[in-house]
DNA sequence: TTATATTTGCAACTTAGTCGCATTAATTAT
DNA sequence: ATAATTAATGCGACTAAGTTGCAAATATAA
């Protein structure tokens, strides 16, 4: 259930993505895109990106959804899977290109990791 | 801000916590207590219960907020920084005694960091 | 250009969470 | 024990996020 028609709404929201290296939350794009694009829209095309392996949605530390571009992910899977970090200040995330060490658990059988490291963004601490 | 007087309401809360190892979303806090406790009040104790480090809360895989009981915090800071484990089964989250070596990434400070783990908890694995 | 199937906008809806305020109940003082 | 004080509660109204069905629009294939 993926992207078929490359539309208008999918430019906009595409176009949205490639002017920052951040997470956008739902709230905001749907914010921006207001005057051009419907909510209901907006929300339908982020879960088809999503499972294209286009982008990929990170909680924040508040709960909120947002989404960001996933790197090396297919239709297939989503291969993607790298920690986050939400600034105090600004509130934007980005993904980390540090890798994760998945803890063994005993009882437990570990499928995935989510890692959001909070704290002071470049752009905040200057 | 936190609790002053002891109340039915907070009592009934309390119990709830005490019956079980595992975090309880609000969802289903509100919906338990349904008859006895008006859903406003339930989001005021647990508020109050986080601020005087009774409870903590913890966001699920897909941004929704449960609560889990401390084991060390007090009033004045929530000391109890520990990875979780949410089963992909049964969907319950579980505090986790282990300990997450924190990170360093050049250019960001570092303050605290959430580690939610998922997969398949004991319980559902047999 | 026409036919088709996907996508969109709209409006209505659901649900989580918040807020002000009058009433109730826990605690303190008498 | 009773009255006074003040925190806590219930209620209702509200906001905001997200979902859904369906008719109209638009991208693609024929
Ligand atoms: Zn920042
Ligand atoms: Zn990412
Ligand atoms: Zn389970
Ligand atoms: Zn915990």
């Amino acid at each position: 259930m993926g992207i078929v028609r490359k539309t208008q709404s999918l430019q906009l929201v595409l176009n949205a993505f490639n002017k920052t290296t951040a997470a956008i939350s739902t709230v905001d794009l749907v914010k921006d895109l207001k005057s051009e694009i419907n909510k209901s829209t907006i929300y339908r095309i982020l879960d088809k990106l999503t499972d294209d392996g286009v982008l990929h949605a990170v909680i924040g530390k508040n709960g909120v959804k947002q989404y960001a571009k996933c790197k090396s992910c297919s239709k297939k899977e989503h291969t993607d899977n790298h920690p986050h970090f939400q600034c105090n200040s600004c509130g934007k995330i980005n993904c980390l290109d540090i890798s994760v060490t998945i803890p063994q658990i005993p009882n437990y059988k570990v499928n995935t990791v989510h890692v959001l490291i909070e704290g002071e963004c470049s752009q905040c601490l200057q």
